[in-house]
RNA sequence: GGGCUCGUAGCUCAGUCAGGCAGAGCGUCUGGCUUUUAACCAGACGGCCUAGGGUUCAAAUCCCUACGAGCCCGCCA
């Protein structure tokens, strides 16, 4: 049997079937910022980041771009646009207004919060976009062979996905001068020395257009047009592209038959799925951005949870209690001391950079957080009262604002607890020990100074001393002996989460008491003795 | 219809490429921490590796066939 130390990681295995076929790669990736980059592109960026980490730890002369298909129509009004975005559509992104107003375009809208999410994981492509490629005529050779080869194309095409193109298809898309769309035009002519294309729109102008920027590539054409261009030798792409007949099928017929060009190695992954459902996927609205994720737990833990599946595996993802155990697995698995070779190279690939640690667990935090009310200053106080280490502010800050944001935007219900601002109606089952317990409480603690964690702790505790003051109190509350005062500390400290919180369990209780003001406590606890359903 | 992927403990999944004792985490249970928890520590329980066939000294792993699940085949990763 193998043992884990063994194991081989995905990224590893496809680093070294790339080598096989050479020293010198550049590995590729491109998305369409048509909409909030979500979790699921994250995959796409994060498994090229992994194999062309791997093959930079084999020694190879790697690099990794990323493209941004910026040249891309508008494809619809999507749900979360306005209905004036209508007029727009067709137009490519980067020619299309951004939503907020306060960028240069609306794929800037969408690229520039993803670009960041990209540099806190710890990714660093060089970063082309579409449109730009296009105007310093990056692809204008491409454009020229696909223009003269239309025919042959449009044959794969017809073979390989069964597709029959019609008659006035065209590899090259102008976009017209008058209503700034892509994808209403038809080529009517083109003159390879003077790099121009002729076309007539369905607005009814016609004109002619620069192959440097004036359109683009249809995308069958487009990808194995950029594998040329740029010298791409490596891609992950997601399933949809390599269905049978699909893109990636096409895209190697017309990369060797029109360009001369071998495809890419294929790293075909799968989606990542949102809870119960379904694909993520930006024009249905089943998203979760990766800017939010990034609010709520480690650029790590996003990295881990792609890192730690093979591409082909589906990844089931739920931001709400599951998050919880997938940052516990990493918290876990960043703490063995002495890790064997998998688990080694698991974190390597997961690690991001510029991330700080601290030793206390998320979950920890989650109790602490809210026994604090969200206050950093008590959370400090008391993070430094359980033992941990303090020297780093920041990251201590880092944590509890990602706990803070999960507990606001995915936490369930059971998850949460708060101080109530009035008596919870849960007092009513208390029981007379409780009651007269609570009584008591509520007496001696008006009667003392300032009292600490430890103070509340041992207060609670002398109720198992028959001649504490406490158990005298209770005593004489319910007209007995000390003696015959049997109360276990797991009622007492019940009968005080019932009262503050209306639960029957909740924070290390000493700690938890001394972050209270002690007035509240005093009030609130005589109450909760008197309460009468 | 064509194609891809997956099926291993109650749950989430490693392990399959390269055959060699059936694994982890979570959950559950028990005990501990003279501190209660969704914290921490120790332990236990838990399996026809979807089914059937084949290859092999040996199969979760390789091959074939079913069944089940999900997805892709409009430029959505």
């Amino acid at each position: 049997m193998k043992r884990m130390a063994d194991i081989t990681h995905w990224a590893d295995v496809v680093a070294d079937e790339v080598l096989a076929k050479g020293r010198k790669h550049l590995v590729a990736t491109g998305i369409t910022p048509s909409g909030h980059i979500h979790i699921g592109n994250m995959r796409e960026v994060v498994t090229a980041d992994a194999v062309y980490r791997a093959l930079l730890d084999k020694g190879a002369q790697a690099e990794f771009v990323y493209i941004a298909d910026t040249y891309d129509p508008l494809r619809k009004v999507y749900p979360f646009l306005d209905e004036s975005y209508a007029e727009h559509v067709g137009k490519p992104l980067s020619d299309v207004p951004c939503p907020c107003g306060k960028h240069q375009s609306y794929s800037e809208h969408y690229l520039e919060p993803f670009l960041i999410a990209l540099e806190r994981l710890g990714i660093r492509p060089t970063v082309y976009r579409a449109d730009e490629l296009y105007k310093q005529g990056v692809y204008t050779d491409a454009i020229k062979k696909a223009l003269v080869k239309r025919d042959e194309i449009a044959a794969i095409l017809k073979n390989v996905s069964g597709k029959t193109p019609s008659d006035t298809w065209c590899p090259f898309n102008p976009i017209c001068s008058a209503c700034g769309k892509i994808n209403t035009t038809i080529v009517t002519g083109f003159d390879l020395d003077a790099e121009t294309v002729d076309y007539t729109c369905s607005c009814a102008n016609s004109g002619t257009v620069s192959m440097n920027g004036g359109g683009k590539l249809t995308w069958r054409v487009d990808w194995p047009a950029r594998w040329k261009a740029l010298g791409v030798t490596v891609e992950p792409y997601g399933k949809d592209h390599a269905s049978k007949g699909g893109s990636y099928d096409t895209g190697v017929l017309i990369a060797k038959e029109v360009f001369g060009y071998d495809a890419p190695f294929p790293i075909v992954y799968e989606w990542i799925m949102l809870g119960n459902e379904g694909a993520m996927s930006s024009s249905s609205g089943v998203v979760v951005s990766i800017s939010d994720m990034l609010k709520v737990v480690p650029p790590e833990v996003l990295r881990y949870l792609i890192i730690r599946t093979k591409p082909e595996k589906h990844i089931k993802f739920d931001p709400s209690q599951p998050l919880l155990n997938l940052v516990d697995e990493f918290e876990r698995l960043h703490s063995i001391d002495s890790p064997g070779s998998y688990e080694k190279r698991i974190l390597e690939l997961s690690h991001a950079v510029g991330i700080c640690h601290t030793d206390i667990p998320f979950k920890h935090m989650i109790t602490i957080y809210q026994a604090a009310g969200g206050d950093f200053g008590k959370i400090m106080r008391i993070v430094k009262r359980a033992g941990y280490d303090t020297t780093n502010e920041r990251c201590i800050k880092e944590l509890a604002d990602n706990v803070g944001n999960w507990l606001e935007m995915y936490a369930p219900a059971f998850a949460k607890f708060s101080v109530k601002s009035e008596l919870p109606v849960q007092a009513a089952s208390l029981s007379e020990l409780q009651r007269a317990f609570l009584a008591s409480f509520s007496k001696l603690i008006s009667q003392r100074a300032e009292m600490s964690g430890e103070d509340y702790h041992n207060l609670v505790y002398s109720a198992k001393e028959q001649d504490s003051e406490l158990t005298g109190e209770m005593a004489q509350l319910l007209g007995v002996g000390p003696e015959q005062i049997q109360a276990d500390p797991k009622e007492l400290f019940k009968a005080v989460y019932t009262a503050v919180l209306g639960q029957q369990s909740g924070p290390k209780a000493g700690w938890f008491l001394s972050s209270l003001e002690k007035d509240f406590l005093v009030e609130r606890f005589r109450k909760a003795s008197e309460y009468q359903p």
